[in-house]
DNA sequence: GTCTATAGCGGGATAGAC
DNA sequence: GTCTATCCCGCTATAGAC
């Protein structure tokens, strides 16, 4: 991994290639030649910057991860009032597939992909993060009397994250379901369904 | 496509193998060797059956989109009280995953590759149905003024689908993340999110 | 750092015996 | 209907010139 200097956009290039390829086709249905043609850049370059393909995927995978703000998590545990994080939480949410649109397709193959197993770790420790923290923003608000108690917190945290993440996922199909080109990339079609999802949820934890 | 004799189970292995690995690994990434020894048949015998790999694939999708109960949609219509027909729907959901657990890791598959341009129209039809039966249901529900009409009945009926889809398509993540073996695949374990979907879902809906 | 050439392997698919 | 043998292609990865 050589120093950041100004050649070294070779690099990023063949990152960024890779990861429109992967996000759209898979590791295995992604050739080598493929990537090096979208990256405007010699094939063989690939094994200059990476030791393999599968090096350079982990790559791909961890620097979309990285640019995913921790700060989802932490946006969870720092609003104050409860129903304010939530909000806060799927706003980031739709923010950073907005701003990382390969991310979800790239998620829901690692997710499909052999049980799971090889799952990146980086995708389940944040996924477990994310959980957890909304999880916890359930509870309190259960315990400050605001939301109904029946609901387990975990289920329902699973409901509030589902929304977005399938809405990102089946995106391409929900578009030519709904016949609405782009509902799912244009931002303000995807802030108006965040704000759905923020209602939505919140009507479904709140006491009557 | 030979007549349905005893000796053309064949047939039949070569599809389950082939289901359960293109679930798990896609087409490009499972080979015929593999599906062969899964099979335990003799991989040439793939192409005594099957143009070619394609043609597997694709009859592997159609099997498994037929086994799917219309009913999903039908149910939708014919049950009376709008609250019991939305219970059915997520309940039938959730049957039909359990009794065809492939079934939504393929459908993930199909949407995330080659931006659901060939997601098999099968698929896209039957979603289509689906969620135009569940959004009219909605819309009826407004009506009758059961539910708060603030809500795009489309946009709920994402909401709705959403979670049981994304529920079992992370499935095998979820239960790592949830630590508990199972939840996405025991039968008890998954109507309790089902239900759970289903007081969620209402909960959104229903005026205060 | 970049490029050419190529080794070497494993894949899909077919021919043809049984 | 089933099996063996094999062709051919395209892929990953490397060696080595520049």
């Amino acid at each position: 991994m050589p120093a950041p200097t100004l050649a070294s956009d070779t690099r990023t290039a063949i990152l960024d290639a890779a990861a429109g390829l992967f996000a759209r086709q898979g590791l295995d249905s992604t050739t080598i030649k493929e990537i090096g043609r979208a990256a405007g850049v010699n094939p063989a370059l690939l094994y200059y910057y990476f030791a393999d393909k599968a090096a350079l995927y982990e790559a791909v995978l961890e620097r979309l991860m990285t640019r995913f703000p921790d700060r989802l998590a932490e946006v969870a545990v720092r609003e104050a009032p409860v129903r304010d994080a939530i909000a806060a939480v799927v706003h980031m949410q739709a923010e950073v597939f907005l701003s990382e649109p390969l991310l979800p397709r790239l998620m829901a193959r690692e997710l499909a992909d052999h049980e799971a197993r090889r799952a990146a770790p980086v995708i389940r420790s944040h996924a477990h993060r994310l959980l957890s923290a909304l999880t916890n923003l359930i509870s309190r608000g259960q315990q400050r009397g605001e939301f109904r108690s029946e609901v387990s917190p975990e289920l329902a945290a699973v409901s509030c994250l589902a929304q977005l993440n399938w809405f990102f996922i089946a995106g391409p199909a929900l578009e030519l379901i709904l016949n609405r080109e782009g509902v799912t990339r244009e931002p303000d079609a995807v802030h108006r369904f965040a704000q759905h999802v923020v209602e939505f949820t919140l009507a479904g934890l709140e006491r009557r």
